[in-house]
DNA sequence: ATGAGGTGATACACTACCGTCTCATCAGGG
DNA sequence: CCCTGATGAGACGGTAGTGTATCACCTCAT
């Protein structure tokens, strides 16, 4: 991950994640107490607040990125690869959960470009794995990588929310990525082309 | 939508749907601005800050359950009504944009209660197609719920980013949803059983 | 023992924003 | 013309949360 970190701030790490998942809006006091840990302390660690969400979204990003090149380099076909790529990503959801409701990052241009470099990495996947000829032809690259992402991110609530296994959510996960959910008598319905 | 309003109360709302989306941590004073009116007259039409929250919120379920049922009640069978009712609810979307990084809602039990409302009548839907046979019927309707959810709000996001158009995200969606984005070929190996 | 480094608790100043209030202005209707 | 009602501008106090500073404490290595 290339970030190293010393124990106190990992634990207000930790806790930061899940404070923040559970109520976006938590103070610096409700971080601290959540770590078990001095108020004073998580600004010894980390500067100001601005710090602690940027480190946090640097943390998301580098795991995201960590597991998806290695989820993508032991795959033999770029199908399989994407496959890969999107359960350890599912995987690694607790880790940028906390994004979803991170007011206060948006407009941080470097968080938002690295998630626009990780779309375009997801668009080659998918782009490859169009070439491969697993992916139907008539849908825009932009669509697709578009719904992977938000498939993705609902499966991940999803877990969080109970309504399904982590396991179970990664194998329905792709099989409603590739599948959709429809029979194949519906799905000749669905098609317009 | 049973929710009534002076034009200076639609103003400010309509504001604050934009600026909101955009800027979640939006203050008074940038929803004011927005809206071409004086900070004071927000306070004028909406007694605080929570109270424009939770009328945009209330305003945002009204309108969801108005198209919704409206989509529903034409249709023949319960398949065509939830295309219908998925489309008309991502036609919706500007209306609840807004709330995916409100944070200031979490823990709104009004808001969450009528969110769960809706999921529940579109399980029941999804739970009538499912009779018809045009839903797979080994996929959990938990399941069902929230990729659906979730494919719809990311179709709205696309919209809202510019990488479809709206017309062509509605067709989109539903091919998406019900046929996924595998080739008949790719599918035999997505489906586990 | 003693000093250093890390910690919790607490007090403090500072800031941003909220919500209230007042006042001047403006438009329309009698 | 004047009255009414709504508005914009801006001043003001209150408050919650941030970030800094201080102090007592605890642990560990020497």
């Amino acid at each position: 991950m290339s970030i190293t970190a010393s124990f106190t701030e990992e634990r207000i790490l930790d806790a930061a994640r899940r404070v923040l998942a559970a109520h976006p809006g938590a103070t610096m006091d409700e971080i601290a107490r959540e770590a078990r840990v001095g108020r004073a302390t998580v600004f010894r660690c980390f500067k100001n607040r601005a710090e602690l969400l940027k480190t946090l979204a640097r943390h998301a990003i580098a795991v995201t990125d960590h597991v998806a090149s290695e989820a993508a380099a032991s795959a033999e076909t770029a199908t399989e690869a994407l496959r890969r790529v999107v359960t350890a990503v599912l995987g690694a959801s607790d880790h940028y959960r906390f994004l979803g409701a991170a007011a206060e990052l948006s407009g941080e241009e470097e968080i938002a470009s690295a998630y626009e470099r990780q779309l375009a990495g997801l668009a080659d996947l998918v782009a490859a794995a169009r070439r491969e000829g697993s992916i139907r032809p008539e849908l825009p690259t932009g669509w697709l990588v578009a719904t992977i992402d938000a498939q993705i991110w609902g499966a991940g609530a999803a877990v969080t929310k109970g309504a399904v296994g982590r396991l179970q959510a990664q194998e329905l996960l792709w099989e409603t990525i590739m599948g959709g959910i429809g029979t194949d008598a519906a799905r000749e319905g669905a098609h317009a082309g």
